[in-house]
DNA sequence: TTAGGTTAACCCAAATATGGGTTAATATAT
DNA sequence: ATATATTAACCCATATTTGGGTTAACCTAA
């Protein structure tokens, strides 16, 4: 992962993804559905794997309800 | 631009970036040296051409003195 | 006008994300 | 224990970003 500088602030964000889907008790399957990004994406994206695009955050936020900020507050 | 699902919010972060940057009366150029980003991109980034990454965002954050979330606003 | 700084607009190679698929592992319920 | 659902972990081809560079356009000051 050449161009990811900041490891730490994705692994952040890839538990916050997990913590707000936990919280609405749906599972990857759905999110990956509702937020139209596959299922391996959703996965590699909570487990802090990749350094994803404003694109998908974007997505995934609307998919949860929540503003994209809110995925970023740490 | 194949997986860019929201152009709009890619415009409108561009746009905070170059608002930012003006604020602070600094030129891509500087933001570019303080973010680590290439300029190319820096530029690419504000004209609402590319959808970066949240490593890239971070970075940008960080040089830009602000909050990822300030950044999203929106 | 001229020089210098800033930004835009290209080009290319390499790194990475994404889509799409399969299979294994793990958890959960029956 | 046995299905069933969920998640992880792979593989590959393709799309996109990023780095790195060059050149042109545009502005501003001397």
């Amino acid at each position: 992962m050449k161009y990811i500088r900041n490891d730490k602030a994705i692994k952040k964000l890839g538990k916050k993804v997990r913590l707000l889907r936990k919280e609405q008790n749906i599972s990857q399957s759905q999110l990956s559905f509702e937020a139209n990004v596959r299922i391996n994406q959703i996965g590699r994206i909570e487990r802090g794997e990749i350094n994803t695009s404003i694109s998908t955050i974007i997505a995934i936020a609307e998919a949860l309800n929540v503003k994209v900020k809110d995925l970023f507050d740490f």
